[in-house]
DNA sequence: CGCATATCCGTAAACGTTTACGACGATAGT
DNA sequence: ACTATCGTCGTAAACGTTTACGGATATGCG
């Protein structure tokens, strides 16, 4: 005898009884429910996953899809796993699961997701790293599976989206750096189907035409979004001839952040004296010298916005958090530091 | 009607012959297998994972348990991302699905565990950041849950484990920078209960027995394993006076190697110069200048050999993988670089 | 032709839950 | 005292698979 059985023969009770004691049904005598808690405690009882969820047809895991590879992640650790702090801290409260559904850079993101998907691994998922048409979003809202986009997109399914608000350190970049005297404003954008550095660049554009000033194609610098990227993109200015070259740079990833940095000092150029560079916020940046100027965002508030959200489009929870269909960018804030220093 | 017998029905065939059919059993004739496998692309279908676990008492999934917080990770996404892909590739081949257990800051490792055990979420683990006594490991014997550790510890249930090859990077590090003069070696220790630090100190410890140089407890340093925590202790080191001060450095953690070396920069040290370092190889490190002289290893490889291994304690697939319980150190590679110069 | 054997397939019983339904006694209302 | 209501619990049917078992047909052999 094992399971359930076990317990209501141990208790002289019904399995049903059992059952609906632990699942905290109001049809059971109080009385009778702390005896089946403290048997259940007592014979390290846990409830078959999966026989409740072929029941149920429900599992109780969440699944948060993120994608491995020089091309995408770059965000690195501090990224995904603060995000992920934040999402877990609201599903403990729901007996929700979390999970990393890792896409290994081999494998197509699309067939991936299919898969899992197919498996019918989670009840809901969080996808990350959003194309600008990411085929995705209509499969998942196809199969009416609760889902948010960590990036907006421009495939809409009427999906919830929560995003980092690259449209708003845009021009709030440009804005101080023009502020501050510089016409050459340099920015990078990442991989081509990625959504984010659209977003950014045309938010770019404006806030240079806003100023007046023409937008230069060659001060858009493409490299892969980690350290080392940056590390490049600071060689190529360095090599510029000094009348082509950008006096200022805009950036929005945080690792990357720190690769341009480290790479205008390598290459001869002093951030805050010689070029003027505001990045991304994280805690490598923290001990650089002058002090960065950055755009900070909390992380952590960000998978709770991820979580809520979600939750708001799952029929068990919905009436729990009824936020309608949440599309919005996260709050970002700017730390003044001393590496944005006027043009000389 | 829905799943295996709407297939059935189409079919016009019992459910136990498309059963049968699909998962590859032999008394099934060929014909009728591939009228079942075109049907089933057809309709899309793909079996009930609920269902199938309850009925074999296997989910096909295996979990990576990994914790995230400041006292741990540090080895950072292109750690863990690199492994994992490794782990991924061999998985795939028997249809198993790797998903990632992050175990938030917040919560104690061992309950993360259990709870997921008792889930029945996945048929088999791997835990890394094997403390020096680990409950986890003799949690996960008791239950004879088949499993790997990536990390060794003091705690023997004769689990099978993987690691870095700690000694051979202590003594390989010292015997070299003592060839080139040096006699006061600096290394780091992270947090208290991992065994990595231990293994390390106590090859290092020996080591310099070899070599005649009594140990100096000054020399050890201590801080999060981290990019900041390196920037930190070249700080403590660019303070220290100068016959206190360590001529050369040997460490064994990528990100962290990074932080040392700027961080020495950033003290007016020179690595290759003034300051001899030797660290591990990493992505980041690779633009570094002068090249930093680095142990290397390949964590695609020590994925496959965690997936090996740990495949090799699972009954399903124990015939195909004979490989005992791996109990080993990962090959490791002294890159050499210009910034362990001899002692000036 | 008769029998043994092989090949293929259908039947039905599991796997461990949850939950609709109904039964039962107790209580309350008339 | 009779019925209605309520609180509590047992019964049994699902959920979607896999697989042991046995039956039917075809094949081989004497």
């Amino acid at each position: 005898m094992k399971g359930i059985r076990r317990l209501a023969q141990h208790l002289d009770i019904s399995i049903g009884t059992v059952s609906r004691a632990l699942n905290g049904k109001p049809d059971v005598n109080e009385k009778t429910r702390q005896r089946v808690l403290e048997a259940a405690a007592e014979l390290g009882y846990v409830p078959n996953q999966a026989g409740r969820s072929l029941r149920k047809g429900t599992t109780g895991v969440v699944g948060f899809m993120m994608q491995t590879g020089a091309q995408i992640t770059g965000e690195g650790d501090v990224f995904f796993m603060s995000v992920f702090d934040g999402v877990q801290t609201v599903f403990a409260r729901h007996q929700l699961d979390l999970v990393a559904l890792l896409c290994s850079s081999e494998e197509d993101p699309d067939d991936y997701l299919q898969r899992i998907v197919a498996r019918g691994f989670a009840d809901a998922l969080i996808i990350s790293a959003t194309k600008r048409v990411d085929p995705r979003i209509e499969f998942l809202a196809n199969r009416k599976i609760p889902f948010v986009a960590l990036g907006r997109s421009e495939t809409d399914a009427g999906q919830p989206w929560l995003d980092l608000d690259f449209a708003g350190m845009a021009t709030m970049g440009v804005d101080r750096l023009v502020a501050k005297g510089h016409r050459r404003i340099g920015v990078f954008v990442p991989h081509d189907e990625l959504n984010l550095g659209f977003v950014f660049l045309e938010s770019y554009r404006k806030a240079l035409a806003a100023h007046g000033i023409p937008f230069d194609p060659a001060l858009v610098f493409r490299a892969y979004p980690n350290e080392r990227g940056g590390h490049q993109i600071a060689q190529s200015i360095a090599s510029m001839s000094k009348d082509q070259r950008p006096t200022g740079f805009v950036l929005t990833n945080e690792v990357m952040s720190v690769g341009l940095y480290r790479g205008l000092y390598d290459s001869g150029l002093e951030p805050g004296r010689d070029f003027a560079i505001i990045g991304r916020d994280s805690p490598h940046a923290h001990y650089l010298t002058p002090k960065l100027t950055c755009f900070r965002i909390s992380l952590r508030d960000l998978g709770i916005a991820l979580a809520e959200a979600l939750l708001a489009t799952m029929p068990a929870y919905a009436d729990q958090y009824r936020l309608g269909v949440v599309r919005r960018v996260v709050p970002m804030q700017l730390i003044e530091g001393d590496s944005d220093a006027p043009v000389r």
